[in-house]
RNA sequence: GGCCGGUUCGUCUAUCGGCUAGGACAGCCCCCUUUCACGGGGCAAAGACGGGUUCGAUUCCCGUACCGGCUACCA
């Protein structure tokens, strides 16, 4: 019988989680759940020199505001805490040890000085089953030397790779995969600070924790035999998890995979949310902040790489969680395109319901100044105006008109064309409309063609100057659906303040 | 350099040996709309290359090219 789905994703608290971080996050999230099994956030942060104080606490920001919440999580507590690696230091040692004692590994004393020099001297340096006969480690030694030197120096663990074998395992993604080992080198287990490294650390870990699934990027294969071989040495092997690594995300132009730079230079987030880096206290935009809403950020995450087989590109999350497969992962990585990203958001608005929306619009306008009160409006100008908001900031551009007057009217867009003719068709436009008692964008409609009409103008020409007269430019929705909504003595004040200005 | 992985329109991708190679984004044109969008219709656009296997290859195998990843006491 097959063990229960627990599926692990492992962050390093390094700086802001991007795009392909994310995705791994989300695609572990998928299975887990789509099995019904369970989705542990394990924190990687056995490297104190590249741990970034806040990483932690954006990574789980991330997450919530992604809907990914995990089962287990130094946050969320769970039956194997700690989840923290630097907490769980004690476990690792032994383990090493016991890899020592079995002959998969030994002890190394070569100091960083000395890998140094000694890759300075010999081009492609790799501590292997064919250099570590001439460094300093326990292999050489004698016994008393290293009882000596273990008490005496700093030391490493280091993994003792065999000679000219093969490691076949299957990838969920790629199917098999093989390595010799006589080409993967000696790698460090236990570091001279008694921390693990990764590849000893992850190991343990998932097999502490009850692990079935490991998925992580591509940039994790070369390294998997390492990983292999230490399940197989530690005589777990019955018990590892099933492996998937996931392409990368890469770069919309040129190659390589995507970096926060290329955000910067290209103009579009590169992260989930803004992160401040504490170090720089340079702030890094996210998708959040540039308004985007989660669920289309989530969606068109998930379609980097993967699809359903059927031309459907718009997911929930459940829909997502029902139809996910990692045998439909492609293999090869995906360019970030930052239109379709738009695209989904613009999709994801379309179809989203005013009460939806509202929470994220409001906050939109508050950053602009317009605080708004009146929830009921604000649902009827989000019904109007959604069609043509990409963004969510894009609301303040398509509806602050209804909250308050233009502050800027565009005048130069109608100027060209005024004449006395138009003047006089407003002037007469203001009198209908006071005694006009039905205030609804039908009959506004009606009594404005009909007096164009009446003055020999084509209601076309007339109604691109009411337009900006009522928003301030050429934007918007129908006319006298905004006139409608902002009422008879709003719509007049508007028509006579921009006489006055073409005066 | 070595090792591993990848390769269908500009981009994301469908195709599980038999198709006029489908969809979406972006582009262009038309309709709708005298704002901008939405919507509808249309155009253009692809199987890296060379060998096999096969009645038949985008699909399977091999080689080449190109791209990517890794090659730390980092993850």
């Amino acid at each position: 019988m097959s063990k229960k789905v627990r599926v692990r994703f492992a962050p390093s608290p390094t700086g802001g989680l991007h795009l392909g971080g994310v995705r791994t996050v989300l695609f572990n999230y998928l299975f887990a759940k789509q099995h019904g099994g369970d989705f542990i956030v394990r924190i990687e942060d056995t490297d104190q020199g590249r741990f970034v104080a806040g990483a932690e606490e954006y990574i789980f920001n991330t997450l919530k505001w992604c809907g990914l919440e995990p089962d287990e999580s130094p946050l969320h507590g769970g039956p194997y805490a700690p989840y923290r690696q630097s907490e769980r230091k004690a476990n690792y040692r032994q383990y090493a040890e016991q890899l020592v004692k079995d002959g998969f590994a030994y002890y190394a004393f070569d100091t960083p000085e000395e890998l140094d020099a000694k890759r300075k001297e010999v081009p492609n340096f790799q501590y292997n089953q064919f250099t570590r006969g001439g460094m300093n480690n326990s292999l050489v030694l004698t016994d008393e030397q290293v009882k000596e030197k273990l008490v005496s120096t700093p030391y490493v663990v280091r993994i003792k790779m065999r000679e000219d074998e093969t490691v076949v395992f299957h990838d969920m993604i790629r199917g098999e995969v093989s390595f010799n080992t006589s080409q993967v080198d000696d790698k460090v287990l236990l570091k001279a600070d008694g921390m693990p490294t990764y590849h000893l650390a992850v190991v343990i870990d998932d097999y502490l924790m009850k692990i079935s699934h490991a998925f992580r990027g591509e940039e994790w294969l070369p390294s998997a035999p390492v990983h292999i071989l230490l399940w197989k040495y530690l005589g777990w092997e019955t018990e590892m998890p099933q492996w998937a690594h996931l392409p990368l995300i890469l770069k919309p132009d040129g190659n390589g995979k995507l970096s926060k730079r290329d955000g910067d230079r290209l103009g579009f987030p590169v992260f989930a949310m803004d992160w401040t880096d504490p170090k720089t206290n340079e702030t890094t935009i996210g998708f959040k902040e540039r308004g985007f809403l989660p669920e289309a950020f989530v969606n068109l995450l998930a379609m980097l790489g993967w699809n359903d087989g059927t031309d459907a590109e718009i997911f929930t999350l459940t829909q997502l969680v029902e139809k996910f497969s990692m045998e439909r992962v492609h293999k090869a990585g995906a360019k970030f395109d930052y239109e379709k990203a738009k695209w989904y958001n613009h999709e994801w608005i379309k179809q989203s319901t005013a009460g939806r929306l509202q929470l994220a619009v409001k906050a939109e306008f508050d950053k602009k100044g317009i605080t708004i009160t009146d929830d009921t409006l604000l649902a009827r100008v989000i019904e109007l105006v959604k069609d043509r908001c990409t963004l969510l900031p894009d609301f303040v551009q398509q509806g602050a008109f209804f909250f308050q007057s233009p502050t800027v009217i565009e005048t130069d867009a109608i100027k060209p064309k005024w004449d006395d003719k138009k003047n006089m068709f407003f002037t007469e436009l203001i009198r209908a409309y006071e005694l006009s008692s039905d205030w609804e964008p039908h009959g506004l409609e009606t009594e404005f063609k009909e007096l164009a009409a009446a003055n020999q103008l084509k209601p076309g020409e007339l109604m691109l100057p009411f337009r900006v007269m009522l928003v301030g430019g050429k934007f918007g929705p129908g006319v006298f659906d905004i006139a409608a909504i902002i009422g008879k003595t709003e719509t007049i004040k508007r028509i006579e303040h921009t006489l006055g200005l073409l005066q």
